[in-house]
DNA sequence: CAAATGTTAGATGTCTGACATCTTACAAAT
DNA sequence: ATTTGTAAGATGTCAGACATCTAACATTTG
């Protein structure tokens, strides 16, 4: 684990008291010198730290003025409102709101990747169910998750669209702890296979239509397991 | 128009040489001082440019080896993407990648927000819907443009999804400048009256899936209107 | 000879202090 | 009452220095 430096920990600090609303958006935050003293670092690193905030748009930094809080809504990082929406009992709420997400991406690409998808990306996508079914049936779960992401992978690259893979990213990295901890149970996973050969098949035939409704069963799936697998349990 | 700082100017000639092709993915930047050298600007103003760069995932600093490039589908800003991808004869390609990228996101969002939109809401769209119409009879294409922006934005924050709404800022900054262009015709601005009434009237019925398909007419109307005004325009 | 260790060059990380420039508020002059 | 001057506080930029990490090479050691 690379420890982080002093930038990203001055960075992080001002992005949590952010959430926590101690500046609320539109008002501005500390000064440079006042958060230089408050951190114990110097002011090259406070304002390091504040361009990366900036770069994301959380931040608007008005020289003569002052650095102020942007209203969520603009700000350009997944992960930052990620956290501020997983503030207090909000969780559950923002673990469906990614899968609905997730949905739109995931369909729209299947759709698109029906009309432009090869004969050989059609082979690799069935071998990853047959590589799905043989984790299964060993039990491997790591083997599973794996096949299960590269299946997702390639419809996204056979999409074509450099824009949908660029957003789908973020979102990649934000689910992959959770599609692990779903991935366990093995009727899910009896589930998922039917569902991505489906999807496989439906892409073979070029229907833009079934592909599109067969990813979409599966999103509808994904969504279901998580309330009955993830959230029933943490409520117990 | 604001004077762009340093900083800011730094960060676009490095990022429009990596585009260029000068530093491929993988392959490392030039160092902090070889930088400030060629640009004539201290080592901090360099430092400063890397960390909008590093923020948006464009660069991976790595202490004591180096600064690289990371692979485009790592990027984390649309704006950037698009700038690599509009080079060269691509830019009708961008375009439409674009719009499908829309797509995707307005027709979720629609089909969402019909079973969580309100009354109070749904009177708004009218509201819209009627704006339209009296700045399409008056010529005004600005109020026109302001209405039908106001009218997505209205679904947007209807479908009750954060995440959304962030991933779909950027896009909407992006589209706004070609929405001006498009919404130049008499004969487009029409066609959109009559969609915005459609999408209107579906919400209103509380149907997702009707819903979906009113937001989805309109978008292939886009795409065809796009085709046909801005990019065939341009080949002339 | 081979493995462990030391050295060094080059890269990024951080600090200090200074000056420049922009914005705002307030006081003074007209 | 309007304009102008001044000063405080904020961000923008600079210069130089030292610390620390990495990788490559040289050296010592078993």
């Amino acid at each position: 684990m690379a420890r982080k430096s002093l930038v990203g920990v001055v960075a992080d600090e001002l992005l949590d008291r952010i959430i926590a609303g101690e500046f609320p958006p539109g008002s501005s935050v500390p000064g440079e010198l006042e958060l230089s003293a408050k951190h114990e670092v110097s002011r090259m690193t406070v304002r390091e730290a504040m361009k990366t905030l900036e770069a994301q748009r959380i931040l608007s930094v008005e020289r003569g003025r002052g650095t102020f809080v942007n209203p969520l809504n603009r700000w350009a990082s997944l992960e930052a409102v990620l956290r501020a929406a997983s503030e207090g009992v909000n969780d559950a709420s923002a673990a469906i709101q990614l899968i609905e997400l997730r949905r739109m991406l995931e369909t729209g690409a299947c759709e698109l990747a029906a009309g432009r998808i090869s004969d050989a990306e059609i082979g690799t996508l069935h071998g990853y169910v047959a590589a799905m079914r043989k984790a299964h049936d060993s039990d491997d779960l790591a083997a599973f998750v794996e096949a299960d992401l590269a299946f997702h992978d390639v419809i996204l690259r056979a999409s074509e669209n450099v824009f949908v893979a660029v957003l789908f990213e973020p979102l990649h990295r934000v689910l992959e702890k959770r599609r692990t901890q779903t991935s366990k149970f093995r009727d899910i996973q009896e589930h998922a296979i039917g569902h991505h050969q489906a999807i496989a098949e439906a892409l073979e035939s070029r229907d833009a239509g079934r592909s599109r409704s067969a990813m979409d069963a599966h999103m509808q799936q994904t969504l279901d397991d998580l309330k009955t697998y993830v959230l029933e349990a943490k409520t117990a």
